[in-house]
DNA sequence: CCAAAAGTGTTGTGGATACACCCATGC
DNA sequence: GCATGGGTGTATCCACAACACTTTTGG
């Protein structure tokens, strides 16, 4: 289907290409540490450029999809989870990013919680890491993922995009967990929980995490808008 | 060249095509209240479909040209001007944003100064319009214009985009009006000298703006980090 | 009773706002 | 002198960090 080019020149004739990929982020805990850590799923590459390599997972915008929709598919494609958090972080589209045809590629990222269906899905050709240490990928994708991170821990410092990580009930104390081991670094939690407290995005229920070797904390659940983000920002 | 449809099954088989759009604001004056204001160059469509309403100023991307460099393009060849600022918004690509061959855009939005020979460039096919009265433009145009205002305001907030407007040296008032432009409300003086000065963005200089009726401002320079925003965010 | 995490109180500090006041120029 | 904007001083408020302290559970 794709044609192959003998040359440059020939090459140029040709439009650009469009693909859409997404970075995926999910927090699993480090199975060393014991730690909560950010992990992503990449897909190994099965034909050339880049043959073996690991990447993103992406693939070519369908007739009558939307740009949003094709990201959503991706995700559901390598991990059969939907996403809890869908937004468009960057065009890439630099001449040199890929050898042979230019490609244009329209980059999402996500979060979601996966279950262990979704984790199970490890194979061959689709595997889990930890964001900080994926190795050298195909493309420009390492480029990707790191300002994936930034804008990760950018949205974090203001917005609630930390539920997403979370399920429908969750302890004042896992919020933070999710705070920490995005941004890196230790938040007191008393004025953490004053500070979540303040917001409106947030309610109390009666009922309490019960199991714990000391006093049960109190469950809280998301009453924040909406966290799936369609369309696009003007929020 | 460009291929005709006879039906919607036709149009669907085409791989949708890439276009590269961009959202230009300079600061003028209101011709009626004096006051300054934001205004954007647009383009007269002379082509179906549209054809005959305002748009923003766009084309493809030529092969070997980045994203970037064919924004800049853009805003050279529509106002002949270069950008003192330019930054990418945004990638738009819904199935419907166009009838007929559908048409991703990825739009990029720039600040400049004019100066006359630019805004001499008005003639039957391009004209500036003050930001916040634009008419009905043709395809998605209008939100893409609301949406580069939200951004051009949050940055305005934060960075150091506002002098990417004004020339080499100038007042710390002018540097007000520029942000009570954009923002649409007034700024404390006194405060806003404060802030600006305890960034090391600026630096005074040893000369004062004459000609006011009224003492003398002090001028200054420049000197914060590159405006030019090349490549991408991760600064 | 003790350990451990949940949860509350208190204090200090830096930045932002509001606003009173003085300075230097043109007229 | 007086009007006008340039420029400085200062009191107040508020968000936030730091950290001591109390509460409630499991063992």
């Amino acid at each position: 289907m794709t044609p192959k080019y003998a040359n440059v020149s020939e090459r140029e004739l040709e439009p650009p290409s469009l693909a859409i990929s997404t970075v995926i982020f999910a927090l699993r805990p480090d199975p060393e540490t014991g730690r909560l850590t950010l992990w992503l799923p990449l897909v190994r590459r099965i034909r050339q450029p880049y043959r073996e390599l690991w990447a993103l997972p992406g693939g070519p915008l369908r007739p009558s999809e939307s740009l949003q929709d094709a990201a959503a598919r991706n995700l559901q494609e390598t991990t059969g989870l939907s996403p809890r958090y869908l937004e468009q972080l960057y065009a890439f589209g630099g001449p040199d990013r890929s050898p042979t045809p230019r490609v244009v590629s329209i980059v999402y990222w996500a979060l979601v919680q996966p279950d262990e269906a979704a984790l199970a899905r490890q194979d061959e050709n689709v595997a889990w890491f930890p964001a900080d240490a994926v190795g050298t990928l195909a493309f420009d994708h390492n480029r990707i993922i790191d300002y994936a991170l930034w804008r990760l821990r950018n949205k974090m410092e203001y917005g609630s995009i930390a539920y997403a990580f979370l399920g429908p009930t969750f302890t004042l104390a896992q919020v933070r967990e999710v705070y920490e081991a995005v941004l890196g670094r230790e938040l007191d939690p008393a004025n953490f929980r004053r500070q979540l407290q303040a917001t409106q995005d947030i309610e109390r229920t009666d009922s309490f995490l019960q199991g714990g070797r000391h006093r049960p904390p109190r469950l809280y659940r998301y009453t924040g808008p909406e966290l799936q983000s369609d369309a696009f920002p003007p929020a």
